[in-house]
DNA sequence: GTCTATAATTAGATAGAC
DNA sequence: GTCTATCTAATTATAGAC
């Protein structure tokens, strides 16, 4: 069944020339990833979330997996920009506890990235080696090193620093990896400002119990 | 291109019937409906995983949403047998710290609840308010209570009891959902006796930070 | 670079033989 | 209850006009 135009000067195919077209792919790509997975998600819903044809795909990213790495790349680079510009100049527990208020705040703003990980890590895959390979296991190892310091210095809860990513990750992240579920659950955005500084606050005192923030003279 | 046998007596299809074929059929939808999501998971595939005929499917489920519905029915009534068999009846720290324990050990014997739940909690949906009212929800209030009542003894860390759902599940949680990433990371099977030994030991401490568990005189 | 048309494959569901 | 055959719809990728 076609569709019949009422009249065919209207029928006119038009061209939506764009100059970002492929940054607004990445970001369709981004959100039908994490929301429905490598195998779930179809390259004509992605194109259509975009407004556009879904052989504009294969132009712009030649196929399927490599839209699906440049989606991964582009999460985990703005990542990157928060934990850069993160302050770790005070001392050591202060810095851990603005890493953790980072954590929160881009796992509420962006939680496609934590969604598109626990979609990929749930079976051993090409695609969870390469992103583990290149994304996780430095972020990992960091984070293992930090806490070991911590302990070292009396402050922090007896976890074993090869569980501390598992920990972090999963206090600061699940709620906004299930936020649809969250929102249910908490009759509210788990986004709001409130929620994220009531979540940080918690976590804070949870991992560095003989930790208090300093307050202002 | 049809398959030619090379003798016609041993190309005569085989009657695989099996008594218990419902059950392997739900094992399947389990396991695919967990490591590909709803939309990934594909009847055939399940079927293929039961040695059964895709058909099958539909004459044992109907269709490919009962089935899902009855592969989550099945995972949370082994989470309830877990949860029933759980010790309470000591104070309420040693019946929270025992709580942790059943969650630790059943996530990581049975990941594909929260690796389903993840799948579903992502975006929207008609699966999830109902996974939510039915099964979610009774948990999350539940846990809510408990926690305020630890708080009201002075032993529980500042966590707020709205978001010590997501904490809990969260850390007990997040290393066996991404169990196939755990198992790179870790360089060892994260569902060890001795790695759920630890994570139960760390988030117990760092949860009750004032409990001592009791030592055999 | 955008767009239509379409090829090749796979999906879930049903009919009917056994 | 199992199985083959098949329908309709949806999938990713490609060809070629514009």
């Amino acid at each position: 069944m076609h569709h019949v135009p009422l009249d065919e000067s209207t029928a006119a195919p038009r061209r939506r020339d764009r100059d970002n077209i492929r940054d607004l792919l990445l970001e369709a790509a981004i959100t039908e990833f994490a929301q429905r997975g490598f195998d779930g998600a179809s390259t004509t819903s992605i194109a259509r979330r975009a407004d556009a044809h879904q052989p504009q795909i294969n132009y712009h990213f030649s196929n399927k997996s490599e839209l699906w790495q440049a989606a991964v790349d582009q999460v985990f680079s703005e990542l990157d920009e928060v934990i850069a510009t993160t302050d770790f100049l005070g001392d050591p527990e202060a810095g851990f506890a603005a890493l953790i208020r980072g954590l929160v705040e881009f796992a509420a703003a962006r939680p496609e990235l934590h969604q598109i990980m626990v979609q990929e890590a749930t079976a051993a895959s090409d695609r969870l080696n390469w992103i583990t390979d290149t994304h996780i296991r430095p972020r990992y190892e960091q984070l293992s090193t930090l806490w070991a310091a911590l302990q070292q210095r009396g402050v922090a809860a007896p976890i074993d620093p090869k569980l501390i990513y598992y920990v972090v990750i999963g206090t600061t992240s699940l709620m906004y990896i299930n936020r649809a579920e969250a929102r249910i659950l908490l009759s509210e955005n788990p986004a709001n400002e409130a929620i994220i500084d009531k979540h940080v606050a918690g976590i804070v005192a949870m991992l560095l119990p003989h930790y208090k923030p300093a307050t202002r003279p």
